[in-house]
DNA sequence: CGCAATATTATGCGTATTCGTCATATGTTT
DNA sequence: AAACATATGACGAATACGCATAATATTGCG
C-alpha cells in the first residue's frame, strides 16, 4: 500500500472515472487503473466492481475511502509541519516535568509548594500525560524530567531511576459484594462491569490473558486512558478496575476499596530523563522534590 | 515519502540506530540509512545529526516523528478495517468521547452513569487531553464526538456546535487579598505569582497582551496545559490563574473565589464531530448526554 | 433505427526509476 | 584488537508509469 494508491481511491471516488482520476492527479488512465489494482490486491478487497465499462464503488470503498481520507489528511499534516520547521518561527529558565495526569490535584500542588519558594526564579511546566507520551517527551528532550511507569523498551535515550512500586489490584466501589473479599481474581468478575485503561499495552495484554485463561469473557464498559477517570467511574459505580496500587492509593478519599488482583503482578514506576544530560540544579532538586512527595503518597495509613 | 520511510523514522526514534531498526524492520542497515537520507531530502529537513558515527536526532525529528506516527497510526485503522471486511467480524459498538482532562472526575461518570443503563451493549472509550488534541483526534475520526473550546481555527472536516460559554475569570485563593476585589484587572496582580496555561494561543496571547498595554510584567511560576492543574495549584496557594469560568465552575470544591478579569473575554466551547459523518444512534445519545451535564454544571448556585 | 463518434476500462510492451542487498570504507567505543 | 556504528559504490530485481491498443458501452446525428 502506498500513498499514490491511496489519493488514487480517494480521487477516483470524487470523480468516478478514471479518465477524470487521471486528468486530476496528472497520471495517465492506464497508470490510475494499475494503481487501483495493485490496491485491490494489496488489501484483498474488491473496491470496485466493474459494470458495462464503468467503476462502481462498493460498500466496502466507502468505509476504506475515508481511511484513506485520514491517512493523507496525516501526510499533509506532515509536510505543512515540515515546511513549517524549515521557514523558522528564550527567557526564565524552565524546568518541565511530565506527571501522569492521576497526579495533578493533591499530589503536584503539595509537591511544588515548597519548591516554588526555595527557587523563586525558576518558570515550571507541568505536563499531565499518560506513560506513553511522557516517555516520548522525555525523549524528546520536551521534559527534563518525567514520571512514568517502567514497562516494556524504554529506549537507549532514556535513563530511568526507580522510585516506587505497586502491585495489582481491582478497584471495587466500597458498598459493592467484590469488597467484602480479601482478593479478587478474573473468575470473581464473570459478569461484572469492567472500566479497563491501557488497551494492547503488554500489563492490559497480561490481564486479558488472565481472564482468557480464567474462561471469563471481559464485560468492557469502559476504556478509558487514565488511572484517575478509571477511579473516578468506579466510585460512580460505573465498573470495576483493575490498576496499580501506586495510582489507587492516590484515590484514597474516595469512595472505593482496593484488593489485590489474582495472579499477583507488580508494577515498578521511576523517573526519567534523557540520557546523557546533566540535569541543571531546578531541574534535579525538582526531581528530588518528586521523590520526597512520592514516598509521603504511599505511605501506609 | 512513503509508507516505509515514515516506519523507519519511527523505529530509529525509538531504537537509536540504523542497526537496530533495520533488524527489527527486517532490512539491511544500509537500506534504513538510505531510507532516512530519502526522508531527510523529500522533507528538505535534517532529522538526525550525524556525531561521532551515531544518529542524534533533531528536535525537528520529534516532531515530525509525531506525526509519523500518525500516519501509520491511520494506515494500521485501515488495514484493520479490510481485515475486518474480508473476515465479516464485527464487534461491539464502541462510541469514543474526548473531554477536557478538567472533566474526568465528577462531569464525565455523571454524564455516564444513565448512559451506560441505557445503552448496556455500547462501549464507550473515553479519552481526556487539550482542546488541540481533541480537535485533531475528531479531524481525524478516531473520535465521534469531542467537547472543545472554540477558539481560532477549527478546521474543514469539523463541524462544531457551540452548548456553552463562558468569561475570563482569574481564580483565587480564598484567603487571599484580592479575593476581596469584585473583579481583577492586569494592574491587580503586579507581583503576584501566576500560573499560566496555553501558551502561544490566541486567548492567553490576549492575556499576554492586556498584561503588556497594562505596563504590567507576568510572574509566572507555573506553566501548565490543564485548568484542573491551575485550580489545584491556586488552591495549594501557589498562585492565581486566569481561566474560563466554565472551567472555574467545575471546581467550586475548592478552597477558591473567581472574579471576572478585565478586559472583559468571553469563551465559546463546542460539541465537535466530523464534517459530513451522521452520527449513530449511540453517539448521539451520548452527545445528548454531554450537553445535559454541561447545563447541570453550570447552574448557578 | 442504424451508425459513427465518443467515452470507458483493461492490458501488452517497453523504459525509467526506485528499492534494497552485498561488500566495503571509515570512524568511534569498549 | 574487537565490536559497533554510519555511509556509499555497484548491481540486480522490482516497481511505476506511459504509449498504444483492444473491447465494450453510450450518445448524438442523419
Amino acid at each position: 500500500m502506498n500513498i499514490r494508491q491511496l489519493e488514487v481511491l480517494r480521487t477516483l471516488m470524487s470523480t468516478g472515472s478514471t479518465i477524470a482520476t487521471a486528468k486530476a492527479m496528472g497520471l495517465s488512465q492506464s497508470g490510475v487503473s494499475r494503481l487501483l489494482q495493485q490496491l485491490e490486491a494489496d488489501l484483498s478487497i474488491t473496491l470496485f466492481v466493474r459494470d458495462k465499462g464503468r467503476l462502481i464503488p462498493t460498500p466496502e470503498a466507502a468505509i476504506l475511502a475515508r481511511d484513506a481520507e485520514n491517512i493523507l489528511l496525516a501526510v499533509d499534516r506532515m509536510s505543512g509541519h515540515a515546511q513549517d520547521l524549515r521557514s523558522g518561527a528564550a527567557g526564565p529558565e524552565i524546568v518541565r516535568i511530565g506527571l501522569p495526569s492521576s497526579m495533578w490535584e493533591n499530589f503536584a500542588p503539595a509537591m511544588l509548594v515548597d519548591y516554588v519558594r526555595d527557587f523563586p526564579s525558576v518558570r515550571i511546566e507541568t505536563f499531565f500525560d499518560t506513560t506513553i507520551a511522557i516517555n516520548k517527551l522525555v525523549e524528546e528532550r520536551v521534559l527534563d524530567i518525567g514520571f512514568l511507569r517502567m514497562e516494556g523498551e524504554i529506549g537507549p535515550g532514556i535513563e530511568v531511576e526507580q522510585v516506587a512500586s505497586g502491585e495489582s489490584v481491582c478497584v471495587i466501589p466500597r458498598d459493592h459484594r467484590l469488597a467484602e473479599l480479601a482478593e479478587i481474581s478474573a473468575k470473581d468478575l464473570r459478569d461484572v462491569p469492567l472500566i479497563l485503561i491501557g488497551r494492547q499495552r503488554p500489563n492490559r495484554m497480561a490481564l486479558d490473558q488472565s481472564f482468557k485463561q480464567a474462561g471469563v469473557k471481559q464485560i468492557v464498559k469502559i476504556e478509558t486512558h487514565t488511572n484517575s477517570s478509571a477511579c473516578s467511574y468506579v466510585a460512580h459505580g460505573l465498573g470495576v478496575t483493575i490498576i496499580s496500587s501506586f495510582y489507587a492509593n492516590l484515590y484514597r478519599h474516595l469512595p472505593v476499596v482496593h484488593r489485590p488482583f489474582i495472579p499477583h503482578a507488580r508494577q515498578q514506576f521511576g523517573l526519567a530523563r534523557a540520557a546523557g544530560v546533566p540535569l541543571s540544579i531546578a531541574a534535579q532538586s525538582l526531581s528530588d522534590a518528586l521523590k520526597r512527595q512520592i514516598q509521603l503518597s504511599q505511605k501506609d495509613i
